[in-house]
DNA sequence: TATTGTTATACTCTATAACTATA
DNA sequence: TATAGTTATAGAGTATAACAATA
């Protein structure tokens, strides 16, 4: 039976465990994260998107958080009708739609990520330093392999 | 605007950052690893424990995977239909459903194993080797996220 | 009664296809 | 014609509630 630490030692056998590592990780995050938020995990990455990047086109959002436009559309109408997004039609081009986060979203989105990262805290508060030193520099390793293309 | 390396100076920073690594790691894992293989990531991940762990009761299953019963009872139904894994009673507990991996099963783990990590096998080809050794050494760490109570 | 697993049902997130409005 | 976004529809994966069978 092979282990994580055997199989990691090729790219390929690091890319599988690195596979199901971030599967597992990412629906207990999901899970644990949600009592009591009113946003999920998917809305609040575009929140924190437009929060980071400021005003931005529906398309470049959907492309920013690789889904497709219809995806986004919903998920921004779901954000906009709560009040955390608002948006407005281009002046120079009326098929565009630039979306923007509200007061009320950025207060939410501080708000629930303080809420929602509290399990996620809690474990990492459990690790070595030298652990936490690890996980500090992958996550933007990780950011990457997401978004590079 | 926070960056992610100025935000994962905190544990609660660097929490927050992780999730969000994850939540886009995993999008574009499922999305881009499916053209071709007849099983999903949560497939495969069910597979992966069976040829780990060995027998395991529906229960265990469900409990290591971190869903509820009847979601496993599903995934579980549609393996089992597809000749990937084969279920028996216990001889002991007429309620308890044992579950093992086929032949079948394996080979199409590895191989569907080998043709899912194509790209990120090659998305990690592409950072140093460095930044590899930082993802083997996180590997393993957020499993234990994933699973430790 | 308590436990294991199943059935019935519903929700969230995502997709593709077809469409509208604008360029 | 081409592009930006929307509407309609569907599928995968998950949940909760209620149930059946067994302990």
């Amino acid at each position: 039976m092979p282990t994580t630490e055997s199989a990691s030692r090729t790219v390929a056998g690091l890319a599988s465990e690195l596979g199901l590592s971030v599967l597992r990780l990412r629906r207990r995050l999901s899970l644990e994260q949600h009592p009591g938020n009113p946003l999920s995990l998917s809305q609040m990455t575009v929140l924190g998107t437009l929060y980071r990047h400021g005003e931005m086109t529906l398309g470049d959002l959907a492309a920013h958080e690789r889904v497709q436009p219809p995806s986004m559309t919903r998920t921004v109408g779901v954000l906009g009708a709560g009040g955390y997004v608002r948006r407005h039609q281009s002046s120079t081009d009326g098929r565009v739609q630039l979306i923007t986060i509200t007061e009320r979203g950025i207060s939410t989105l501080l708000a629930d990520r303080k809420r929602r990262d509290a399990w996620l805290t809690q474990a990492l508060i459990h690790l070595t330093a030298d652990e936490r030193s690890i996980l500090r520099a992958a996550a933007p390793i990780l950011d990457r392999l997401a978004n590079d293309d």
